[in-house]
DNA sequence: GAAAAAATACCTGTTAACAGGTATTTTTTC
DNA sequence: GAAAAAATACCTGTTAACAGGTATTTTTTC
């Protein structure tokens, strides 16, 4: 029996390309192609597929989000999330969340078929070894944790470019009383480089 | 006959897939797959493609400078680009060095068959009309190039996080003179967010 | 219900960026 | 070799962010 598979990818081109490389092996059935991530959780629920494999990086819902909504559905379905770029922390973030295994874009297709079957055979399987030296290693899961609610709505507007002021007025808030938030999250964050602040303002959810 | 063709894509896997989409096709015959862009140009003049399909986004050499190299080749094979994003003026680039077709990784398999088989009875095909919506329009190509050396070099070190007076000391010029450079910077620039002039510099080589 | 954490508010002083100027010298272009 | 463009330099004033404080009220936690 061939293990039915649903592959969620918003790159039409890759996500077919790899529904050939999966029907080529000759173990796997693609059950169904999702191109718009916010389709995962009824398909999935509807379609029972044995293993999902979702893309990290897409519009509307990313990979972890799509995830979270998978693992409510309840069921013991295998995810594997493939990713173009292997940052650590990241990969904590979905081992947190149970997945399966974590593959990045630059695995040949060979391996990925092996690497799919070990999955299925009950291992998990997480690409740490070559990470550590061409990713990014910032923990913003961590720091984002240190956060108050208070300050993740003065972040949010930071976001938008807005400035202590307005924000003291969007909130009912004293000019002080933002300053001291930002002056709390500015410890709090301890970031070199504004550069880094504003990746950072990236992983915030609007 | 089939069309013999190289694909040039660091990313494994899409590499894999598309070799998969192409032979499944009937039409194409993937005469050798490159990982590494660097090999580009040698392979490609000893094995005499008909059709290159390229990515953007690639380590050591991106894909417009390997269309350069293979143009200084000079044979009549079709080069087709293919991209994550649609960046008009990144097009823009393309057409100048003559390539036939600028296809995103959004399009789907059967699409890209086709598009394919168009660029080898002589088309140029360039997805500019779904573009629009979905892609940032920021011309960053165009405003480089209203920048001069000076400004660039500022911009550099700018992009390193190094204040005004910092800069100044390095370029052994006065701070005033930096000054005026940043000044003629952001009057060239006008970017309204920070997060943008960040963005832009990313796309800054340093 | 006491203790800890979070949210509120105020004050002073510094600093780097930036916008507005003007002006001279050097380099490039035709 | 004249004209245009690029690079250099100086000056004034404003502004938003930020670091250093202190202090009270509200909410959460055990």
């Amino acid at each position: 029996m061939k293990t039915k598979t649903i592959i969620i990818d918003d790159h039409t081109l890759f996500n077919d390309g790899m529904s050939l490389i999966l029907k080529e092996s000759g173990f796997f059935e693609v059950i169904e192609q999702i191109y718009d991530s916010r389709q995962a959780q009824t398909k999935c629920f509807s379609l029972r597929p044995e293993l999902i494999i979702v893309d990290y990086n897409m519009p509307h819902l990313n990979g972890l989000e799509v995830v979270k909504q998978l693992n409510a559905l309840g069921s013991d379905m295998k995810i594997v999330i493939v990713s173009m770029y292997a940052d650590k922390k990241e990969i904590e973030l979905f081992k947190k969340e149970g997945i399966d295994a974590y593959i990045t874009k630059t695995t040949p297709g060979t391996q990925l078929i092996e690497a799919l079957k070990k999955v299925m055979e009950g291992e998990k399987l997480f690409e740490s070894k070559n990470i550590a030296k061409t990713v990014i290693e910032k923990d913003f899961f961590a720091i984002k944790h240190q956060l108050t609610k208070r300050e993740m709505d003065i972040l949010r507007l930071i976001k938008q470019e807005e400035t202590t002021e307005k924000i003291a007025e969007m909130l009912n808030l004293s000019f002080y009383t933002v300053e001291t938030h930002r002056k709390n999250i500015n410890h709090k964050l301890k970031f070199k480089t504004k550069k880094e602040f504003y990746e950072f303002l990236e992983t915030l959810d609007e």
